[in-house]
DNA sequence: AATGAATGAGATTTCATTCAT
DNA sequence: AATGAATGAAATCTCATTCAT
């Protein structure tokens, strides 16, 4: 069916343009004040195409929020265990920052936090799918360093968060405030740190 | 001036029942939900003298923002020094804890990181005085147990950003997904956990 | 209050204008095809303003509705009773055949009759208070003429009833598909007609 | 030509899946609430096809119409001149209702109705072949009747338009304002009433 | 011939802000 | 000074109709 091949591919063009574009207009503006005509012309379709693809303002966006939290979890690398424990935890770290700020996941952040007063499924979706399940890939990677007795851990889950309380804190949390934030300066330093105070405690 | 000044009473009166109202809606819908006819109702003056009063919604909105930053401080409590160090961290974790919750800056943060994109000098200013600014309170706590001797520290500012960064992504940060969230369950022992944690690498 | 009372007049002549504007608008174009843009132009007023008063399409409509519903009843003359019964029955059928034509009301009657389909509470309000009273006020009058001697009536409700089908089918039914249906020239000899057959069952 | 006659019959085929469900749409939601794609789905064919078979939302409509108006005529019986008088008039009123109902009628006369503000040819279409025809058919019969002198008439067709407003201001015009209202109950009893009032005027 | 996708035009509704008294 | 009423501009969403293949 060339006819129906070529429709279909037409089709997932103008949603990816779609989402491309919503995902762009949501993270610059929040949920109220992206304008669905706006994105339409983003994405270069009318309104009415807008609608035949997502059903609401509402559902677009929780289109794009899901698809976010599935392309989480690419990002944690596989071999860390082959390091030492400082290495390790820097290198999760250094790649945690980088979704963060180059996957825009910050922008998105800032959405669905001032969305959550509103709208606490979403916060809830998000917290659990793109927050928690982070913390616990990571837990993973810390339980499997105090296997090989890099590191001393009884909660890996709460050492989890502890070290990512201390990187998120210098790093992320500025950028909350600020969609302009770079951490590059203070990176490396602020990453460091953290693992320092991190093995102060949980060091072999 | 009899009748001036009872004008002024009242005009300060409908000032702070503005204000009372606006917050309270801004802090439960955010700000582009929030309806200036409801703000008006809410405190109960008709909306054009709402507009006599703040000349914008933004300009309520950053009143109240403003209000809220003022009373930063007053909560940190000032006696801290002559305890142990384990007990005066914890306390001060829960001086901060209690007026997050219970003065709602939880909802504020909310609001103004949801903003933040738009408006990114709310975000400054809020970064500078409410985060900022509070972060160099506790680290003058730390400088005292630090000149106690009860702690080791050489960079004050930076360790207390670390404590709040273990107490906060605990305590804090699921709060900022879901507007009921109560950390009570957990508070004690996060708190403690912290503590732990910062104490191993900066305990005397 | 000077001042009350002023805003009070003007809202009220708004509020009446409003009435008068969606009236003309409802009738002649059925409920769906009325646009509120234009029955706020035909109002002098904004749309804005047209739901301060109405708080929908919908309400505005049955707003309409109601007001004509309670507009009925006062076009029954009262002294009927004095007469013949023949003379009795072609003036009361002639008084309502003029609050039909003249007050529109075969107009209000397509619109209802139209959304009656997809609003069944319409209909039935409309039925209960617009056709089914109407008849009992009719039965009244039988009642009377039977209580007087002049006609012999068991049943007064299925008597007026009756006297109604024979003068609707003539005179309303055709309107019903012809928004300029005129009825004069039929009206006499239907109405009389209508009467003798009438009595022709129930003269005394 | 065998494929020409194959395709002339799926499209054929197609018509009257079109017509179905467009009749289906139109009795149920009205003209204005009926969607075009609504349709198109109900009958199982594309927007595009629709627009191949009807140029327009309102000839299709006006082909439903057309439609329902080209089988009237079948459901007068044709024997009842063999009966008395009351019979035959009983026997015709109950075969009048049953297609008014059974066949929908009464649905039917709601669209027109409510359609004849503004669309005025098409209610004096359906006035013409849809009521006064009707109303002819049965003044045949009366006719009839009178040449048999089992009953006495000098205007048939006035004769028809009364016995028919008796019937339907009773078990019709309630119709008009309930979609679900039922006519059984009542029948038998307001057929004979009807028939009564009537043959005390025309009986022999 | 048939279709799924696309759209322009327009619908109802909302709201920050101003105005007349 | 205070207000209730008014509004312009814009929001989301719908739908009859057309188009590219």
């Amino acid at each position: 069916m060339g006819l129906e091949a070529y429709r279909r591919k037409v089709s997932e063009a103008k949603h990816l343009s779609i989402l491309d574009a919503a995902r762009e207009t949501f993270l610059d503006c929040g949920f109220s004040r992206a304008a669905m005509a706006d994105i339409a012309q983003k994405a270069d379709v009318s309104t009415a195409t807008l609608y035949k693809h997502f059903e609401s303002k509402e559902a677009l966006f929780l289109a794009i929020i899901t698809d976010a939290i599935e392309q989480f979890g690419d990002e944690m690398p596989t071999n860390l265990a082959n390091m030492s424990a400082e290495d390790a935890l820097k290198q999760a770290a250094n790649h945690y920052l980088k979704a963060q700020y180059e996957g825009r996941i910050n922008a998105l952040l800032r959405v669905v936090i001032g969305e959550s007063a509103t709208n606490p499924e979403l916060g809830d979706l998000y917290y659990k799918q793109g927050v928690i399940q982070r913390n616990e890939e990571l837990a993973d990677l810390l339980k499997q360093l105090s296997n090989q007795g890099k590191i001393k851990i009884d909660n890996p889950l709460r050492a989890a968060r502890q070290i990512l309380g201390l990187v998120k804190e210098e790093l992320i949390w500025p950028a909350m405030f600020n969609p302009k934030h770079d951490p590059k300066a203070d990176a490396d330093e602020a990453i460091s740190e953290a693992v320092k105070t991190f093995l102060a405690r949980y060091g072999a």
